[in-house]
DNA sequence: TGAGCAGGTAGACAGCTGTATACTTTGTTG
DNA sequence: CAACAAAGTATACAGCTGTCTACCTGCTCA
């Protein structure tokens, strides 16, 4: 693809440095990159013809590495009973040292820019839908017909996402995050497989529980 | 509480206007307040000590506004059965007949100030709560401990104002996001009532269903 | 009637912004 | 070596921004 050169990346990356603190990418003034990066302002010209398609291009460099990240995932051999537990641990640590990347892409997904928001909704799509494909092949829940797994899947993708800078800015409460996801998914699961049961012969199954 | 005067609310009102667009709270200019609003720049200081209190304004009034929905659909009474039905229609009824206000709330909540973030999370819990407890008093979900209520009413706030946006970008999409909705909502509760059941045990008695 | 005050206005300030044009450096290629 | 394009720089422009000080209105209450 396009190999960034030294400029390029030095504005991209002075982006995702600025985004971290209390910035969003649609705020990033032109001059003010070319501060961070130690570049004269007329060079973001260079390699840019507006901010707008500088935004896209960040998006871009934050989706090649989340692709990777996902490579990386699916590669894991896991048991049916532990693949949401290793699955989520996963991808939180992914957000853990890719934090800038993750502020922007929750920031920008409801931020002001209509471009954006779409070019990171089809980029949640694509990871949803991997994960439904991952689940399908590897037959991890069996009973559910594949598109209700293709729904939990993307809901799934939603609500991670959702807690994401939550559990970034909260480090005291990344475990309960942590296990609040992994009680989501098996819940969504679980609660698929009795989709068709009535509630109160559920209700009694619950009773005989305790 | 605070009346709210011609000019103060005619600024706070400009900026509901503005930011359904492709706007956000914190990317307002104080003078593009003003002349939205009609005024002269210099008014706005008679009402607010600077733009983060602004905000902060804006989001009190949204809230009140909010309030007055919960308190209209806590009066509502609901069969078993019909309530996550009902509710998830009377939200998203609620969303489209204020569009400016949730997009706020969406944007905001993730958006680049954190006063702003913590203050929505705030009035987000509090929903949250108000939700668990309603459906507590009422005893809608027999089976489930008050904790596991109290947790499946956090992720579903947070689920549905996740999907809020698109609910309002994408008026050919809205019945099937508030099916998903209510799926999603079933489904957690259903699936905390088997929390305790071995998967196994599950997927058979899913295969009974079919 | 008149003092006080909240709400609204006017003009000016420095500092920032995106953009255009023209110039210099640097690296590659024939 | 020379030529050429890409990358980076310098300067300048109009237009915007938040904020300050000063002034003016219209209402309330003594």
């Amino acid at each position: 693809m396009s190999a960034l050169t030294g400029g390029k990346l030095k504005l991209i990356q002075a982006a995702l440095r600025l985004i971290t603190e209390t910035r969003s990418l649609t705020s990033l003034g032109l001059r003010e990159l070319a501060r961070e990066a130690g570049l004269n302002p007329n060079t973001f010209y260079r390699h840019f013809k507006n901010l707008d398609e500088f935004g896209l291009q960040v998006l871009g460099y934050i989706a090649e590495d989340m692709k990777a990240g996902v490579r990386q995932l699916r590669q894991m051999a896991n048991s049916s009973e532990q693949a949401s537990h290793d699955t989520v641990a996963f991808v939180y640590r992914y957000f853990l040292s890719n934090p800038a990347a993750t502020t922007v892409a929750v920031r920008e997904l409801h931020g002001p820019s209509p471009i954006l928001r779409r070019a990171l909704e089809a980029q949640l799509h694509a990871s949803a839908r991997e994960m439904a494909e991952d689940i399908l092949e590897r037959n991890l829940v069996a009973g559910v017909s594949p598109e209700t797994i293709h729904e939990i899947s993307h809901m799934t993708i939603r609500y991670i996402l959702f807690r994401a800078m939550d559990y970034l800015e909260k480090p005291d409460q990344r475990e309960r995050i942590q296990q609040e996801t992994e009680r989501f998914i098996n819940r969504q699961f679980r609660g698929a497989l009795v989709d068709h049961l009535p509630q109160k012969e559920l209700e009694i199954l619950a009773g005989k529980g305790v």
